[in-house]
DNA sequence: ACTAGCACTCTGTCTAATGGAGTGCTAATT
DNA sequence: AATTAGCACTCCATTAGACAGAGTGCTAGT
């Protein structure tokens, strides 16, 4: 991998570049005689076909059977995509598509369900957009409701709007005044200061300030360990288009698109894959076999994280064939991207 | 469809009954040959293509070409199921394993969730369970949070701890403490009431007792008013195991099963039929066109109604393609309907 | 009223033939 | 030494014909 272009002069590349163009255009395997009209290097279809030879060689073409043309494996749409590609600037009725529909909206949850449509309806595939990090939200509001049974339902707000529920266990039994002054309390202490800023408070607090405080302020600020605890942080994301990629012949058969749709709704993989990119800044992609998950072979994955107040907080892409139009859907998603951070609520209290 | 019955004779009846439980077991066109075996009726084949030829002139099963058998038309599967199942009693298997899911549970959501998982699972098709109306639920605490320009974040639980969350506008700025007043006064006089029982309150209250108010508790109500709009009730359901169907050629092209897909994330189709099955008690079946949605022509939909406290509350049951087999999916989603309905957290306070 | 028999029809599968597209190799050309 | 023209070869897709199997409709016989 590391040595992608190892003996190959600037012909092979011009020629691999025409050639995974031409494939990804018309979806027929491309011959030396098409190639040989295609480029504009002025080689005859014998010349080429040695080349093509070489380009076998090196894993980054292959042909379906002896007598076919020839259609790019994942290295060659890898080389490609690294080294070849001429990126299309965004289209211009695309692009006040995406303006008119990413500005400041008031809730962040349906910001996120627009950019999940507006990834899928421009590029036909499916669009995916994952739920913002809770990490950097802010803590609003807190509230505690009894239930039977020592549970108690904690409600919190975020943000501006974001309303979040969960029922944690206690201890003992609590009253309902007793729940209330806790919220109270926390509201008092907590309010403003982000989600971890306040795990961490908690957490301090424990340890450090117990003898200070009475059995109250205890109870409240277990509870509010209980409610904070971070395996709430559910990873999830908005997934729109799926059917889309039923359109697509290279998914051939039936079964290998239920595979895929089975995906989609386990969930699990595919947020281990958009996690990945979570790390990295910009675009990323994931061609064919490269995402490590046999399912989505004949798949590619174009993602960018997004951030808000420069801190990469989700990550959203497109899922399709791996014969996409790459030079089109990168700058597309490298957009969005941008145009998603930048009209989500920011969130944290302004940086001291 | 009223005379459906016409001069149809008992062995006709009954040739047609085995017909149809042969071609939802096969798959294949039923002829002659094999009919006059199956049918505990000793008659030859030639008699029994007589009868046959009768049946597709009343158009209760048709021929796909001169030298296939015959398959059941959606009218033929209606008199069959109408008049000629012999239902199943369910697995008891499958009857235990519905005990063990469909117990109480705390969460309402959850248990509509695995009530679809469940349906879909057991009958290898789509399951479906509507959202119970709200208008049965039960109010047992609200809280208003302040919001930028006039906006107002509505916050209310009902029952044990479903919790819900609402914009509403308002005519003057209210402040925070403002806000928590006229939340607690809410509180201190709806709570416990059914939403729609607070609703009549609410508009009695802004009628008849205007007077008697100060203008705190005249923007309390009328926040209350605005919470409670019906337009809240946001029709929606839980869909599990979709891609299910992707395994039925009779599903056939792949632009077929993108339609039934798309169908789905549209919902609004989906609940329209449902919403048919709410108004009747027990089992109901669409049948290919019956259900009048030219998507669903080569589906089936049986559904039923579940209630709690014996008003109907939602619709539950299973998609697939119209060679089901019948006799176990009626049972078994009627059952299901009421094992949900019993598990379900009763919601209004105790009928006076 | 039923059934046996027969001619007929339509399907699916198998085979062979054909044309087209594209390759690899070799020998000729630049 | 690099490029090209030419040619034999391979594989695919399509077509047509043949054939067996399944099932029908009709008619005549029981």
């Amino acid at each position: 991998m590391a040595n992608n272009t190892p003996d190959l002069n600037d012909r092979s590349l011009q020629l691999l570049k025409t050639l995974v163009e031409r494939y990804i255009s018309d979806g027929q395997p491309v011959g030396s005689r098409l190639l040989s009209k295609d480029s504009t290097l002025n080689l005859s279809p014998a010349t080429i076909r040695n080349v093509m030879a070489d380009l076998e060689d090196l894993g980054l073409v292959h042909s379906p059977h002896t007598s076919a043309g020839r259609i790019p494996t994942s290295s060659g749409y890898r080389l490609f995509v690294d080294s070849l590609l001429t990126v299309k600037p965004l289209d211009n009725q695309e692009l006040s598509r995406l303006h008119q529909n990413l500005s400041t909206k008031d809730n962040d949850n349906q910001m996120i369900g627009v950019a999940s449509r507006l990834l899928a309806e421009i590029t036909q595939m499916a669009g995916i957009v994952t739920i913002p990090k809770r990490e950097l939200t802010c803590l609003r509001h807190i509230e505690f409701l009894p239930l039977s049974h020592q549970r108690v339902l904690v409600i919190f707000v975020t943000n501006e709007q974001e309303v979040h529920n969960k029922v944690i266990y206690c201890e003992k039994n609590l009253s309902a005044s007793e729940l209330q002054q806790a919220g109270a309390y926390l509201n008092s202490i907590y309010c403003g200061q982000s989600l971890d800023a306040v795990r961490c408070a908690v957490l301090k607090d424990l340890q450090e300030d117990q003898v200070r405080m009475n059995q109250a302020m205890l109870d409240a600020i277990k509870m509010a360990q209980l409610a904070f605890e971070s395996n709430d942080n559910k990873d999830d994301y908005v997934l729109t288009g799926e059917t889309n990629l039923m359109g697509f012949s290279e998914l051939s058969s039936r079964n290998h698109l239920k595979q895929i749709f089975d995906a989609f709704t386990q969930k699990q993989d595919i947020i281990h894959l958009l996690d990945q990119s979570m790390k990295a800044d910009g675009v990323q992609i994931f061609i064919g076999e490269e995402s490590g998950y046999q399912v989505f072979e004949q798949c590619s994955l174009v993602t960018s994280s997004y951030s808000v107040n420069n801190e990469v907080v989700g990550v959203l892409g497109v899922i399709g064939p791996t014969r996409m139009a790459y030079e089109k859907i990168i700058p597309f998603v490298d957009v969005t991207a941008k145009l998603l951070g930048a009209a989500l609520n920011p969130k944290t209290t302004t940086p001291s």
